[in-house]
DNA sequence: ATCAGAACCTACCAGGTGGTCACTTTGTGA
DNA sequence: TCACAAAGTGACCACCTGGTAGGTTCTGAT
């Protein structure tokens, strides 16, 4: 069977990768329930029973889709070991990226809009999208607004990602109006945590950042 | 013809409210392209058929029931002239009935989210939408942070608005660990703006709650 | 060069979609 | 009471949906 799988791993990958794309980007554009077999196949050059060939279902298209940008963000990654500010700088450059990516950060106002209902196949996904990354950021709020009880970590840390979710819409609806990064770091300094500076990554700035990971996305 | 019309307005004026009662609720549940008009017909009473003699097509369905919630919330009749704190009270009041009605919150989750499709026959509506809630909100932001040019009032009241959006989500997932109103308000503090009671209308009690209003929704 | 298995297609299925049409039933103003 | 418009129906349309069955073509290790 050593064989079979090697066989496998070349052309069928491939396509494999194709419909995924394929997927992602119709998603994308109008959601899930949205968007046909038909549609996922004649995107990525196949029939639907192609598709269905390399996918049982539908769904499970869906869920290689969210795996694979999970990938990509690879925010897990950063690990909880990071330092609070780190997490932060990285966040608010995930911001600064997505308002060049409206690909991913459509996938994900569309999908999370529509994984609200409990029977949608994204929904377990959200929630534990949603747990892990304030489980990350609370700490690092409980660290950074240290002494000032006001907004407590919990709090803060809802309200940051509630932010940078509602931005995404507004920005989706007319990009050229809404600064999405300019919004997060007047809400940081409006918590008295100073932002970032503008452009880490490249020739001038201090900081000289991380490399650059082909895309990112929403938060 | 005003017999007709005289005629109209009795039987048929029920039925279409039914209709669009019943197109609201769904559109609530699953958003706008995943109901079918025989879904709407039959929480309606009618056949689907039936709907379409009342109105044109499904997308007129759609149109009716956002004209009717704006009616509900009537956040015009709220006027320019409205003073800016009374702004910002009844905006934080819409948020506490919000936590009542999750129907009038998913609709808008679902459908803003959709609507970012400018295919979307929402598209114009929540275009316009954002734009006058904004222009509501700039002001009274001027007026409440005066002297303050930390967050430019176009900025606050964008945030104002994206964080309420993105909190709906997060409580839409998972209700009893939200607490949208808590987050609102200390977002504004962090503004400097005091936040307003908890339950200025009706008596002091904790319970009874305001008066049975139908319902009310997202801003 | 062979040949097993992967890749992929055509054809089909039952069921759902928005919308139309010809028709019957019901309501209501005179 | 009656006539006529409004309300509502059932049958139908062409088309799309996810999924299956069975067959053919391709691929690549031996």
């Amino acid at each position: 069977m050593t064989d079979t799988e090697r066989a496998r791993s070349t052309k069928g990958e491939r396509t494999r990768r194709r419909i995924i794309d394929a997927a992602g980007a119709l998603f994308a554009r109008s959601g899930y329930r949205a968007v046909s077999l038909r549609d996922i196949a004649a995107r990525a050059g196949l029939t639907h029973a192609g598709v269905l060939h390399h996918f049982p279902d539908k769904e499970a298209t869906l869920l290689h889709v969210l795996r694979r940008r999970d990938e990509i963000d690879a925010l897990p990654v950063l690990g909880p070991g990071i330092g609070h500010r780190e997490l932060i700088d990285h966040l608010v450059r995930i911001v600064d990226r997505n308002s060049r990516t409206p690909g991913a950060v459509a996938l994900y106002v569309h999908l999370s809009a529509e994984a609200t209902d409990p029977a949608h196949p994204a929904h377990p996904y959200f929630l534990d999208r949603y747990r892990s990354l304030r489980a990350l950021l609370v700490p690092a709020f409980a660290a950074l607004l240290d002494g000032r009880p006001d907004p407590s970590p919990e709090t803060a840390a809802r309200q940051f990602i509630a932010l940078q979710d509602g931005l995404q819409v507004q920005w989706l609806l007319d990009p050229d109006a809404v600064d999405m990064r300019a919004a997060v770091v007047a809400f940081l300094r409006s918590l008295g945590i100073a932002a970032p500076d503008r452009h880490p990554p490249d020739a001038p700035a201090p900081t000289t950042g991380t490399a650059p990971t082909p895309d990112e996305r929403s938060v």
